[in-house]
RNA sequence: GCCCGGAUGGCGAAAUGGCAGACGCACAGGACUUAAAAUCCUGGGUCCCGGAAGGGACGUGCGGGUUCGAGUCCCGCUCCGGGCACCA
């Protein structure tokens, strides 16, 4: 077991409740704990771990060092240290080139910052805030990244190496967000410069009839025309003050202005218009767009708002398009009206287009095929308290240097001030006796790097820890992740990973950069860390919402313990349904289970609470055979498919036969007993004591069934005449094909509806049905 | 708008293409009890014929299809849940 608490949800209860984050930490670790025992979990505590204890964190801290001295080379598709980085030359400042390369970097770049909660925000956290009500504004601020984007391909095909939710999958492939295209260079008309834009339909540069720059393109003050520049800029400024949502919310209504400048169309050579405009965002591609209205919604839009021409260059494989258009053909389809003296799309399909026109850019020299992604780096520092300290001192000369091993963990000060300082800056910054330092290591003078980690850090790894929890000499022994991941590394990491699905792109992505990472160097042995991973459903309130205080539908469980027990609890969870689905606490539901462990009590007991003298050393009945292995293996294997809810089902349905019986064999009692351990452990233990063993069942083998002690000696087989039931038949369970067709031919249920037919065919179905088609 | 899921009795839900509704909740009737609780037994998809035993037709969101046979597979919709969304 571990627990996870650095991060914003402690710091906003310990703001709440004025509780240090530490105590607060302390506090509920205690009762999460007193609770899970209380339920009967079989946990292994002496491998308890602690994302925020100082013995934890140095390794975090170790695992952003080797970020840090890492560059990723992308010819051999992996991380390396970073003195390994080959140095071009004509550098001069070899730390610089370095420092650009490291996959942590510090930055000025457009963060999301959230005002009330003192700090910014990953993309991945944005809408999870938003939802709770929370404004976050765009802001340039300089923080740490992390190079995600260069294992954007890893993470996207590693996918395949998994066994998730296709739905998670999805989520992840969308967030990363591959898109196949070329690059295209447009030259600027007079001057030297040349907009590069990146497109997946490079099949329709012939219809490009106009650029667009985001606002915030580097070259669109430099290209502007005098009498346009006072509009570009005063356009630039507007679109910087909106928000990302006001962006967004503002999608319908296209916005831009003309910059004055022209570029070539290197394909039909004509003169086109350079426009900016926000609907192209500065983060995403080059920041620059070739917009072909006729094939694409949004320019299409903007080019009817601002009358800019729009050229047919792709027919529906189908027809001709009627024109004027009144939207944006966007299909694939065959290039029409494409041709120069130098190359011809005319009648290729898309797919043949796009390639034959990259052949062409590439012969040029003006473009190249390119993979984009949507996957930006990931934000890593947060201006709180309650996190990692980044184990970084910036000297006051202006150089920096990350701590070395023997140096972690870089402890976080115990302040009695945790609250955001509301100036952007981090708390730690204002405690000056432990932010201040003079190195011994160099003499130089500096302080501490004042931001911390996102709360993702600490789980980016954790269940590494679990193989390994007490290892002060390394995170974690490799014979002891080779043994509990696997050796081969397309498979393996964690067997089965529980949890839920809101971490599709936060942890469970993060955990997968962070874990490639490691693999990269060797210091675990699969490629990926989770190899099956299951969503389990949220148990919701009684009025069918989430539970939650304000609502005033929240099932605390001390509660139900107090009123029906652990097991009862557990059990009723498990039967709701499926593991997976979100379904509502029902509080007549657990009285009902509550009849069941009743039930079960009173099979083996006698009201005193002695064994019950029903319970007796005699041999099963077949048919009381049949139902305690077809118990047995329905439990087993339903256990292995997490399929708790029809598991408990069939102990009823053994319940419901033994406890009718005056007198019942013990060995069947006994092998229940065990096999309702997982499910109730408390009243199974006390049974099993009361049977007269001495020490726990849980040391005891599970039990095994025998399948040919479940197969019935008669089945009852469907007849069919015309493929509607006419009559049953019970026959013996070994009865092949012929007999069957014989019996059922025969039967007299049966002949009245072959009376005066013919027999055109039987279908027979061994051990189910027999169907006769007539006519 | 795009991408994933899902839809079965009064309710939670079961069903390797083979008797739809296992198991449970709630309900109704009965037994036990002075009574109640608890417990035990019995019952039930809908409609039609029948006094009854019984028999028949229909039935898994809607419309088509494949198949001897479809809750299950295929095509097209509707609604609900989740995700993404000016990503060029």
């Amino acid at each position: 077991m571990g627990w996870d608490a650095f991060g914003l949800p402690t710091e906003r209860y310990s703001m709440t409740t004025g509780i240090h984050p530490r105590i607060a930490t302390a506090e509920n670790i205690a009762t999460f704990k007193r609770q899970l025992k209380m339920l009967g979990f079989s946990y292994d505590w002496s491998r308890e771990i602690n994302t925020t204890a100082p013995c934890y964190y140095r390794w975090t801290q170790w695992m952003f060092r080797l970020i840090y001295n890492s560059w990723y080379d992308h010819q051999q598709q992996r991380a390396r240290p970073i003195e390994e980085l080959p140095i071009p030359p004509d550098v001069a400042d070899v730390e610089a080139y370095r420092d650009q390369h490291r996959l942590t970097y510090m930055a000025l770049v457009p963060v999301n910052w959230c005002e009330e909660l003192g700090t910014v925000l990953a993309n991945e956290e944005v809408d999870e805030w938003r939802e709770k009500g929370y404004t976050v504004e765009r802001r340039p601020m300089r923080q740490w990244m992390v190079r995600i984007t260069a294992y954007a391909e890893r993470l996207l095909a590693d996918l395949d190496l998994v066994d998730w939710p296709p739905s998670t999958k999805e989520m992840q492939r969308n967030w990363i967000g591959k898109s196949e295209g070329a690059e295209i260079t447009f030259p600027v008309i007079g001057t030297e410069e040349s907009v590069t834009v990146f497109t997946t339909r490079p099949d329709t540069l012939f219809g490009a009839t106009y650029l667009v720059l985001a606002p915030e393109h580097p070259l669109v003050e430099q290209i502007s025309e005098p009498e346009y520049r006072d509009d570009v800029i005063s356009y630039r400024a507007q679109s910087q003050r909106k928000t990302d949502l006001e962006r967004t919310e503002l999608a319908r209504d296209k916005t831009g202005v003309f910059t004055g400048a022209y570029a070539f169309n290197p394909a039909t050579g004509r003169e086109i218009p350079i426009w900016t405009a926000d609907y192209v965002l500065p983060h995403y591609g080059t920041g620059a767009i070739m917009a072909v209205p006729a094939h694409d919604q949004r320019d299409f839009e903007f080019a009817t708002a601002y009358g800019l021409p729009i050229a047919v260059v792709v027919q529906p494989s189908t027809g001709e398009l009627n024109e004027p258009l009144t939207e944006a053909f966007t299909d694939d389809g065959i290039s029409y009206n494409s041709h120069s003296d130098e190359v011809s799309l005319d009648g290729l399909p898309t797919q043949q287009a796009k390639e034959r026109i990259i052949a062409w850019l590439e012969h040029r020299g003006i473009g190249r095929r390119a993979v984009r992604y949507k996957l930006r780096d990931w934000l890593f520092s947060r201006q709180r308290y309650w996190g990692e300290p980044i184990p970084i001192i910036h000297f006051d000369d202006g150089t920096r240097r990350i701590l070395d091993d023997d140096e972690l963990p870089l402890e976080l000060p115990d302040v009695h001030e945790f609250k955001p300082t509301g100036t952007g800056e981090s708390v730690l910054a204002t405690v000056p006796e432990w932010m201040n330092v003079l190195d011994p290591k160099t003499g130089k003078r500096g302080h501490y790097e004042t931001n911390t980690m996102p709360q993702w850090a600490g789980s980016c790894w954790y269940y590494l820890r679990f193989c390994d929890p007490h290892n002060d000499d390394r995170f974690a022994d490799p014979n002891a992740l080779r043994y509990w991941l696997g050796t081969d590394p397309n498979r393996g990491g964690v067997d089965l990973y529980i949890g839920g699905a809101e971490h599709a792109v936060l942890h469970l992505l993060y955990a997968r950069f962070w874990h490639k990472l490691l693999y990269d160097y060797g210091y675990v042995p699969t490629k990926e860390p989770f190899a099956k991973l299951f969503h389990q459903g949220l148990i919701l309130g009684e009025d069918g919402r989430k539970m939650s205080k304000s609502l005033g539908n929240v099932v605390n469980p001390d509660d139900i313990v107090h009123q029906y027990g652990a097991d009862a609890l557990r059990l009723f969870e498990m039967f709701l349904g499926p593991l997976e689905a979100t379904k509502p606490w029902s509080s007549k539901g657990i009285e009902g289970i509550k009849r069941f462990l009743d039930r079960i009590w009173r099979m083996y007991t006698h009201p005193d609470g002695t064994l019950s003298s029903a319970i007796v050393d005699i041999p099963l009945t077949r048919e009381q055979q049949r139902i305690l292995h077809r118990t047995i293996k329905k439990v087993r294997e339903d256990i292995e498919s997490l399929s708790f809810n029809t598991a408990i089902a069939q102990l009823m349905i053994f319940v419901n036969e033994f406890s009718r019986q005056e007198q019942r064999p013990r060995q069947a009692m006994e092998l229940f007993v065990l096999l309702l351990a997982p499910f109730a452990p408390h009243i199974a233990e006390e049974l099993w004591s009361l049977l007269g063993h001495t020490g726990s069942l849980a040391t005891h083998p599970f039990p095994d069934w025998n399948e040919q002690l479940i197969a019935d000696d008669t089945v009852e087989i469907v007849v069919q005449v015309n493929s509607k039931v006419r009559a049953k038949l019970t026959v013996p369970a070994e009865f092949d094909s012929e007999e069957l067709r014989a019996r059922a031919l025969s039967c007299q249920d049966i002949q009245r509806y072959l009376d005066g037919k013919t027999v055109t065919k039987v279908i027979i179905v061994p051990g189910k049905l027999v169907n006769i088609l007539v006519h």
